[in-house]
DNA sequence: TAGCCCATGCTCAACATGACGAGTTTGGTG
DNA sequence: CACCAAACTCGTCATGTTGAGCATGGGCTA
């Protein structure tokens, strides 16, 4: 039985918004192939990983020290020319976190590691520009289906903060009121007695998302604007 | 760099709507591990195959000698323990076939191969079972909002026939009325001047999906009943 | 104090959804 | 030819959702 040598690594799209805007997370490759490229953090599986998970939990904790955030396999690539040592199957993965929370670190097979916005990328090296691109449009798809949008905000925020994680992924603007309307109503939302910190305007009230209430209701709510 | 030896395999799960109930694609294992238990269709993948979807398209040939059905990748699973050889991590896919339009033959390695219906599965090996319980819920979304479910049928069906696709895969009786009303309402099916075979009772007009209309569409659809 | 800016609340018409009743059409069958 | 069974048509009605207008609240700054 063929069983021919393969080998797999996983890659992270570690998204957080920042400033209003979709952010990614990015090593600079400091080895051969594709050495001083951008990439996305990632690694061979080794025999310590259990799970595919667990190899990704550990990739993304070698660049941001963070654990315990959303993390959900994506896609998996493997055309037989995406990486020059051979044949390389990728696991890709879906993160989602807070960029103020954390604190980025290159790890000891990277030059660099930062954020970028994802309009505009720097060259990208293998194929991830296509996995990139991949994970945007699952990540579109996942906030208007899913409470993932939820893993991008700090436990309090306020609905404005709320609606920008949504315009920020979707890439365009949304009706205040409506926004405002439909995530108040769909009782996932558990409201504070705190408001957001000075503004030169009024500030606004901090909410917390309620998972209990959410996994309780009957039908999950959609969040398409 | 660690790269340990890992091997990658793709596992099929081809679906089929048969006499009113959902079915899925096995085959008997000639060989060990799990001698003659039953086993998705898949393989290794080798050298020749020069993406993930040619090594499905291959594998799923190999057991029903079609070709250009729809094939779409679904999940890579890749704990530890699911195969007695060693890392082994497989990246399913989800094919969905007309039974009656095709020819199953066993591979050469396996001794057998049939069509099991979902709800009466055999012991099975691997994580397969779990693989299939994955398969399910997505085939399940699928049907809700892609127009996959005339991949289940042939060119000309009926809307009975479509009907007892979505029955079939949901799990539950739909109002006819109603169920006519959405895909004749959708704008995606062309009417012909055919009806169906001869009956006991008044024979049904054919349709034909409509591809094109279905991407001129505004907005997608949704088939939620 | 006026003005600004956003937060927040209320309303309403248009539209979509799902449950259901009733009746007509069209073939075969006894 | 009466009858059956399913295909098909038409419509009702309560309910919910959507998008947009209108109004007010509550902080700050000039």
């Amino acid at each position: 039985m063929a069983a021919p040598s393969v080998r797999v690594t996983v890659d992270i799209l570690a998204f957080a918004v920042h400033e209003g805007g979709l952010e990614i997370l990015l090593v600079k490759r400091k080895y051969d192939p594709f050495k001083s490229s951008w990439a996305l953090p990632g690694g061979f599986i080794t025999e310590k990983d259990e799970t595919l998970d667990a190899a990704a939990q550990r990739e993304l904790v070698e660049e941001t020290n963070v654990s315990n955030v959303y993390l959900e396999q994506l896609y998996s690539f493997g055309d037989k020319g995406r990486d020059p040592r051979g044949r390389v199957v990728t696991v890709s993965y879906l993160a989602l976190l807070q960029e103020e929370e954390l604190e980025i670190k290159a790890s000891s097979d990277a030059s660099g590691v930062a954020w970028w916005p994802v309009k505009e990328l720097p060259a990208l090296a293998f194929d991830h520009a296509a996995i990139i691109a991949y994970g945007l449009k699952r990540l579109k798809y996942k906030i208007e289906y899913t409470p993932a949008a939820f893993s991008l905000l700090p436990t309090k925020f306020t609905l404005r903060d709320l609606q920008i994680v949504y315009e920020a992924i979707l890439g365009h603007e949304i009706d205040n009121r409506n926004f405002r309307k439909k995530f108040l109503g769909a009782g996932i939302l558990r409201q504070l007695d705190e408001t957001s910190q000075e503004t030169s305007f009024r500030p606004a009230r901090l909410y917390e998302f309620s998972e209990q209430d959410f996994e309780k209701l009957p039908d999950r709510p959609v969040f398409i604007f």
